[in-house]
DNA sequence: CCGGGGCATTGACCTTGGTCAATGGTCGGG
DNA sequence: CCCGACCATTGACCAAGGTCAATGCCCCGG
């Protein structure tokens, strides 16, 4: 459990709690709770009645959805100072839209929906700041539909490894994976077996290059030019 | 062209413009053109720069993405009453993520986004009805992406009938198409070849029953339960 | 240092849905 | 009333990616 103190001030820096005054900030600190998860333990199912949203504080929370075989497909991946389903208290009938669980030790502070919406009343500042946040989202989705319908699995895994790349002391292009293979594909929507052969086929072309855990890309005007 | 009274009135009656009080109405409702669109004519690009959203007064905007190859993704088809691209005006960059194009002749009025902003500031009212707009079309993304991800074509056009089914005079359940059958094929991310084969095969099973431009459904638990 | 469990990789094969091409149907314009 | 264009349908074939199974690898616990 988290003090109530250590509530307050991680909610207190968070955007979405900055623009409140005083009175409204506190009714909503009172109400907020503590919650801690182990590794892959699952925080609420898809089609629960949704109740609260929740701000990730330590560890990290998967946001996916399962088929009636099991395969399972990551939505996406919330790490700390993030929150996750908040555009769920706008709808009429509440209920989480996917499923959440810790991919590893977790804390959160769950945020019921009624005391942040009596809030929400007369603040403008903060309803701005989250359709700011809801219009990001929905444009990341337009793009994952575009990757899912108009890009072959070799183009997506090339989109996702330059959008995460990240220039290293030496100067490389690295992508780091703190999350497992099985992970990646089910963020790319493939299967782990595909997504091991397409990184080979990769590295057989002098593209990409691994290095333990990363993927260091060699050459990346030739990665976005390579159709796959 | 529509008169300036007649833009008035249609906006007025809409529900992102209900809660505006006078001056505000007054200030967007100046700033509002109408936009006449002939069939097929595109309204913008995917990627232009957003200086404004639309509500579509008559006819029908079609929002969809192309590949490289050409191929055409419908995201949305948008009727008479509803808006579109209001989200991307709260982006830091607003650039369009998808293009518009009429299906039909077509009327719409613009809508300039600084003015709108404007008028929204301190309008909670009409701020959280965005919000709920918006977390409904967060939800039907996620659809989308978990028919995409985890289910077959021929079970994504079932639930599609099913969720367009509607009883008619004689009491049958009748799905009624006025768009062609690639644009069908498109919003289910299909070829028309393949959903051609897939109709024939619920046809043969009597699980359906074309009549014209309509299909209908002879046994709707037969249909849900039906795996392609 | 050894052993086991789960992850990653690789190979052989299969399934889904796409591609290409031919044919038939339908609607609007002359 | 007829022609032409476009849409829908069907068939034969193809390719991307999935499935299943075997093997190797790594890391952790004893």
């Amino acid at each position: 459990m988290l003090a109530r103190t250590d509530i307050r001030e991680l909610l207190q820096r968070h955007p979405l709690f900055v623009a409140f005054d005083d009175a409204r900030f506190e009714q909503v600190a009172d109400a907020a709770q503590s919650v801690r998860l182990d590794a892959q333990q699952v925080l609420f199912q898809r089609g629960e009645r949704a109740r609260a949203f929740y701000v990730v504080v330590e560890g990290q929370v998967k946001l996916f959805l399962e088929s009636a075989r099991g395969d399972e497909k990551i939505i996406a991946l919330v790490n700390p100072g993030q929150t996750f389903a908040e555009a769920v208290m706008f709808m009429q009938a509440p209920m989480y839209p996917v499923s959440a669980g810790a991919t590893e030790p977790t804390l959160l502070i769950s945020v019921p929906n009624a005391d942040f919406l009596a809030a929400l009343k007369d603040d403008t500042a903060t309803c701005l700041r989250l359709l700011g946040a809801f219009s990001q989202r929905l444009m990341a989705q337009v793009q994952e539909i575009e990757g899912l319908t108009l890009e072959s699995a070799g183009n997506r895994l090339i989109r996702h490894l330059v959008r995460r790349a990240v220039r290293d002391a030496e100067g490389k292009l690295r992508v780091h994976f703190d999350e497992t293979r099985q992970m990646l594909a089910s963020q790319l929507s493939i299967k782990p077996e595909t997504l091991s052969r397409l990184t080979r086929s990769l590295t057989d072309a002098g593209l990409i290059e691994a290095d333990g855990r990363d993927i260091i890309i060699r050459d990346i005007d030739a990665l976005v030019r390579h159709e796959m």
